[in-house]
DNA sequence: ACTCCAATCTAACGTTGTTAGACTGGCCCT
DNA sequence: AGGGCCAGTCTAACAACGTTAGATTGGAGT
């Protein structure tokens, strides 16, 4: 029974939740696959191409979650919080997405959807076109901070273990920092996401 | 003449730009420093540990290139554009970055800074800190997308090929992205960028 | 002169991405 | 029915990578 490109993909972002973008080799793969490694050649030219097409993949639930029947300015921001969430789905999708710029199908289709809203806003294609730009970056910003915190941090360290590495990093200097130490340790990152949002989109109602 | 932590993260900043990301490997760090690669593990633990001191060190002239003695906003403003055009200065700068969340040296100078100046503006603790992690995690998603177009089309494609691959990428569908693809192609990171940031300040005047 | 230890060396291990080339099995043509 | 063909998989192997173990150097302190 031979394997498709689809089947790998699957089965690729599958296993990335088991063992994560370092544990995630080409005999692994191969092997969760009943495969041997040099097979996956076959149907990819490298595993940097892999990884390309992994990422368009890893988005693909976003377009589907959008809510396309309200306002522009729902749209958008249903689309940014889709996105985020897409990327936190699964471990190390951030990073993995990070390092990818692929002109696939499902970035295409998100680069499509918040085109579109910004358009209807009355922006210029221009604005309209950096505007999107300005969002995806921003999202995918926030999201691979967020996860690099959570990946670093929510294992097995108490929150006073972080706050004390952080005390001693900062060594007396850094006066705003220390002085805002608690609310770093406290930040709740989807209120963050929002309040973001919110910055981004009070912004972008002057006209363009 | 033995050589110091120092010397090996200079060196290996200088190497970046020269080889990459992917090619700055221990063995041709070493070779650089006239040295064997195991003797890099006397003074880093980890080749990990030896990328998170140098995505310290790569910020390390943001905090003097920022103006402190102007107002708020203009604090902020400069630093987001020191920060930009510190990661674009090196070579893969974005993504050697991206990859670390490290408590360093210069991280931490940059954060106090940015936390300085916003909660001078009358914002609460927490949402000052959500501003400026909001921020930097926009600067850096910027820069980590606008670095990976650079390296990706800059070098001997052309923007008529760009189109093309673009076009057939699009095979009909994506009508609002297709209307805008001229905006794409002719897209200018500085005045995008300086968007971005007029977006998010003109949303963050908004009291806290 | 002797000790000691920081700093470097050589040698090697296991793993990684990737290539070359041989095999298998099912479909098509006559 | 039989003979080619070729998509798809296999085995074997390569160079390069991060990393470790253990021997060796060389200069400072007593």
């Amino acid at each position: 029974m031979a394997i498709d490109k689809q089947t790998v993909l699957r089965t690729a972002l599958t296993l990335l939740d088991e063992v994560g973008s370092d544990g995630l080799t080409m005999r692994v793969l191969a092997k969760a696959l009943n495969v041997q490694a040099p097979t996956l050649y076959w149907h990819f030219p490298s595993k940097r191409d892999l990884l390309d097409q992994m990422a368009d993949a890893l988005i693909a639930p976003v377009a589907g979650m959008v809510n396309v029947t309200t306002e522009p300015d729902d749209v958008l921001w249903s689309l940014a919080t889709a996105l985020r969430a897409t990327l936190l789905s699964r471990r190390d999708g951030a990073r993995v997405y990070a390092g990818t710029y692929v002109m696939g199908e499902n970035v295409l289709a998100v680069a499509d959807i918040a085109l579109a809203a910004l358009l209807c806003k009355g922006l210029t294609q221009q604005t309209a076109v950096d505007a999107m730009f300005n969002l995806v970056s921003y999202v995918l910003g926030f999201t691979i901070e967020e996860q690099g915190f959570r990946e670093r941090w929510s294992g097995e360290e108490s929150v006073e273990s972080v706050r004390e590495q952080f005390i001693s990093a900062m060594g007396g200097r850094f006066p705003a920092l220390s002085q805002s130490l608690d609310a770093v340790l406290a930040g709740d990152f989807d209120a963050r996401f929002e309040r973001g949002l919110d910055a981004f989109f009070g912004g972008l109602s002057s006209p363009g």
